[in-house]
DNA sequence: AGCACGCCGACT
DNA sequence: GTCGGCGTGCTC
């Protein structure tokens, strides 16, 4: 049936504007544009990827530029996707053409037609899965013509998630049965799978251990691939021909057909909040599109996030709600000892940064022949290079903050940007001869069990290294060493400062470090021990007992008193630019904005200097938002920024902590 | 974002 | 005078 489509098609295009835009569609493309198409528009007198969102019959106004062509023969994105990235603009405060470029594969981002035809159904798939590949070449419109007016309305009653369910693994190995039968139960429901994994190393490895399992085409969605590469991938999930796809964070985005799962491989993993704009949580994007796809979710961890946790105790109790939550635990079977050492006890400054315990454990591990991992969160020899007789300190130029000198490299680097130098000779500012270094980190902590075991393989290893060394008998590590799964097997584990874990100004430090520790005791096969002057933290206590119940209620109880999410949700407003004062200028005028007509339910913090106030030679302030609601807030904020303009190269980001 | 318009300082 | 710096507004 050939439907009337209406004269004026709604464009918006992939840049910080509030639209839809409208245009005219010419006669000849009238039987060919449709709601969700990528099109060739003049927008502000520059030739401009479009994205046709509705159709309307009237503009208010008068002069309209018309659609120049249609870049692929079929529209590119459904109308769950269409909806679901509506859903990610406003969660991430950015344009929807936005939105959809971070949805789409770069290659689609330019004006480059795509020679693509959808498969005819049936056609080049498994019997019976045609369902869900048809694509919408010849649909029928939306409902009155505009997918707008649905869009303006209150949230669709009918976002839901099919089920939800958090599956706490304390052992690590327990997992595969259980996710296995979700992934195969998907499938033979002819239904397709995202696998999200928080590290790009991990994909393949999953991708084996799933490839054994079920007999369909798995698919890794690599960001690093070539922008064909990524195409190549995006489109084979598209046409079917893949129907489980694993890769980090982005993969969110898959556009799978018929979407039935999501699984989210350690969930408590903070790779899953991009740290670029947009600014957004592949956690909560999941949710958000199990939602309008009616799919499921399925969270896999060893110590999940506060928040999760959090959710599932309240919803578990809910019976009315119409997604179904459930909570499965692995219990461990096997428990490595513990032991705490307390280093108030030694005097670093004397002594080694081994305590005595640390060393007669690693002497009794390598007597029987078994091997051992030290856990250090500093790459590099020495953390800071100082002269004794002036102060001055090496720092970068760019970052204000210490150089780590590298003796693998000989050069002092910049751990945030990539400036490196070479070591100074004489102290840059008095051009004295007395340099000293300072601050132990992983090679300096090599050399030293070097000569403390001369007997002993010593190896590194960190997100630099190429590869796991496992000839070693003590591999001296970062937390990367989580990411190498099964690499090696540790009788002993050491930690050698783990008060750093806790020193971080986040309010999630206390759960990442109880989750390093939950981690690092299921990598220790015998024992686990942590060097502290913190003996009664309740994180090691609550490790040491393997009370997972106990720590968090004592995290969310300190959340809760605190005002922190899961209670409270945060909105961070970063402003950044080139000159210290006039960022802090801005701020200020932001900050006063936001004050003059603020919202009773929302708390607004003075604008402050970030942790790293000054990053790649731009200095960066924070306007901290907390409320009951995230949507009030960026609402809020909305407001304030509509009359706030950006001026000399400041830039503003808002980043929401769900 | 990216571009045009418009308003004030130093210069052949 | 006017060249060009950057603040401001606008994109259907």
């Amino acid at each position: 049936m050939k439907f009337k489509r209406l004269p004026i098609a709604q464009v918006v295009v992939g840049l910080p504007v509030e639209g839809p835009f409208d245009y005219s569609v010419p006669a000849e493309l009238a039987g060919k544009v449709a709601v969700g198409q990528r099109v060739r528009v003049l927008f502000n007198r520059r030739q401009r990827v479009g994205f046709i969102v509705g159709f309307k019959a009237k503009s208010v106004f008068k002069r309209l530029n018309p659609v120049l062509s249609c870049l692929d023969n079929h529209p590119l994105i459904d109308e769950k996707a269409l909806v679901f990235i509506k859903e990610l603009s406003e969660y991430c405060a950015c344009a929807w053409g936005e939105a959809i470029e971070t949805w789409l594969p770069s290659a689609l981002r330019t004006i480059r037609p795509l020679e693509w035809t959808p498969p005819a159904p049936g056609a080049a798939r498994p019997a019976g899965s045609s369902r869900s590949q048809r694509l919408p070449a010849g649909r029928e419109p939306p409902p009155k013509g505009s997918l707008l007016v649905g869009l303006q309305d209150e949230e669709s009653p009918s976002s839901f998630a099919k089920n939800i369910t958090l599956l706490h693994d304390k052992s690590s190995d327990k997992r595969w049965p259980l996710i296995l039968e979700m992934v195969r139960k998907t499938l033979d429901a002819d239904r397709g799978v995202i696998f999200l994994v928080p590290e790009t190393v991990m994909a393949d490895t999953i991708a084996a251990h799933l490839a054994k399992a079920v007999s369909v085409p798995i698919v890794v969605f690599d960001k690093k691939a070539s922008a064909v590469r990524e195409l190549e991938s995006w489109l084979a999930v598209r046409e079917g021909k893949a129907r489980v796809v694993i890769g980090t964070r982005s993969a969110v985005f898959a556009p799978a057909a018929n979407l039935g799962l999501i699984v989210i491989y350690e969930e408590e993993n903070t790779a899953y909040k991009q740290e670029q704009t947009p600014h957004y949580d592949a956690r909560t994007l999941a949710r958000m599109r199990a939602g309008v796809e009616g799919c499921s979710v399925l969270y896999v961890s060893s110590a999940p996030s506060a928040e999760t946790w959090f959710y599932f105790l309240k919803f578990l109790k809910e019976q009315a709600r119409k997604e179904k939550w459930q909570k499965v635990t692995c219990e461990a079977g096997h428990l490595s000892a513990m032991q705490i050492v307390d280093m108030t006890n030694y005097n670093p400054q004397k002594t080694s940064i081994l305590s005595f315990p640390l060393q007669n454990a690693i002497r009794d591990t390598l007597a029987q022949q078994g091997k051992v991992v030290l856990l250090m969160n500093r790459k590099g020899f020495t953390t800071r290079t100082h002269c004794q007789q002036c102060g001055f300190t090496v720092k970068c130029d760019r970052c204000n903050v210490n150089l780590t000198y590298l003796y693998s490299q000989k050069a002092m680097v910049c751990r945030h940007c990539n400036f490196r130098t070479e070591l100074p000779k004489v102290c840059p500012q008095c051009h004295g001869g007395y340099l000293r270094s300072s601050g132990t980190g992983t090679e300096k902590l090599e050399s030293e069990v070097a000569r403390l075991y001369p007997q002993a393989r010593v190896g590194r290893f960190d997100t630099s290294s190429k590869s796991f060394p496992r000839q070693a008998d003590v591999v001296i590590t970062t937390k990367a060493v989580l990411r190498e799964q099964g690499a090696m097997d540790a009788s002993l584990v050491g930690v050698i400062n783990f008060d750093a874990e806790l020193h971080h100004l986040d309010f999630r430090s206390g759960h990442h470090a109880f989750a390093l520790l939950v981690r690092l005791r299921q990598l220790a096969a015998q024992k686990l021990l942590v060097q502290t002057r913190m003996m009664d933290n309740y994180v090691l206590r609550a490790v040491s007992r393997n009370d997972f119940d106990g720590f968090y209620k004592k995290e969310l109880e300190l959340r809760k008193e605190l005002g922190f999410p899961p209670y409270r949700h945060l909105v961070a407003i970063g402003l950044r630019g080139v000159n210290e004062e006039f960022v802090f200028e801005q701020a200020k005028e932001l900050s006063a904005r936001l004050e003059k007509d603020r919202d009773a339910k929302v708390e607004i913090s003075d604008p402050h200097p970030d942790v790293n106030p000054k990053l790649r030679d731009k200095y960066r302030f924070t306007i901290l938002l907390k409320g009951r609601s995230v949507k009030s807030i960026l609402a809020f904020i909305r407001k304030a920024l509509k009359d706030f303009s950006r001026k000399r190269n400041t830039i503003v980001t808002i980043n929401v902590d769900p």
